[in-house]
DNA sequence: CTACGACTTCAAGTCAACTTTAAGTCAAGA
DNA sequence: TCTTGACTTAAAGTTGACTTGAAGTCGTAG
């Protein structure tokens, strides 16, 4: 595939595509040419790269997940690590999508004042209350 | 409270609190002289920005699920949308985490390579790869 | 053969979300 | 009174994740 199908395919621009493999998240199995040549699991690659965007890790720490070329070492401890906070980070969500759906048919003048959406979000808020990604790798 | 209060008690630089007050995310009750003063509550509502930030919204689509000074309307339809859109990523997370959980203890020379892992992945991937906050307000 | 369109590199630009810095205000203690 | 330390503003700087632009390289249709 050239990187225009995988642009097509995967939805990821072809901008992103090269600066990915500039970062060593992802990389061309080769060239015909000067053109960029991509194997399909790539495609694969891009969603989990995605997947890892939206649960609130950095480029870096995907690519300490899902394995790069420059730094090699894939530790499972870090994996487990990932896991637990992610975890976490599922159980505030959770709570807070219980809060929006509360909220959205609560009669209370302001969200604030809902005793039941107050509660929904101090239970999300429990364990810690920083942004994503707020540990090291 | 004073600034240096709620930036303890929160967590939150009182560099990022006069930075939210500005974007009309939270607001000082008053002054001292100078010196602005807060309601305790401000603490809850921090809490509630960290966890929207979590949850990958912006300030700004925070500012319309927590309400803001300058943009008033707080749309149920929207807080609906917002935990429908939620909901999509606590399911992809969710198979993210487990994914997570069986790399750190799989054998497979690769996480791609394994097929529990790839199927997965393909379950958070699935119905839409692209990133966090998507879709507009 | 030459022009076109799709790729290439590399550098610079953009954007959100902060952080830092410089210069100033003020209450309180020596 | 003078100094110190915690606050203030406004503006500039930083970072991560991309995007855009300029200049160049190809394969192929006319």
């Amino acid at each position: 595939m050239d990187i225009s199908e995988v642009a097509k395919r995967s939805g990821v621009p072809a901008s992103t595509l090269r600066y990915y493999e500039e970062k060593g998240l992802i990389r061309s199995i080769g060239r015909q040419g000067i053109r960029r040549v991509f194997n399909a699991n790539v495609i694969e690659r891009l969603a989990l790269i995605a997947l890892g965007r939206v649960a609130g890790f950095s480029l870096d720490e995907i690519s300490n997940i899902v394995g790069n070329e420059k730094k090699p070492t894939i530790d499972s401890d870090m994996l487990l690590r990932k896991a637990t906070e992610l975890d976490r980070t599922i159980q505030k969500l959770t709570a807070m999508r219980d809060g929006l759906q509360h909220a959205a048919a609560c009669t209370a003048p302001s969200h604030m004042e809902c005793p039941r959406f107050r509660r929904l979000m101090g239970l999300a808020a429990s364990g810690g209350i920083k942004g994503a990604s707020s540990n090291k790798l």
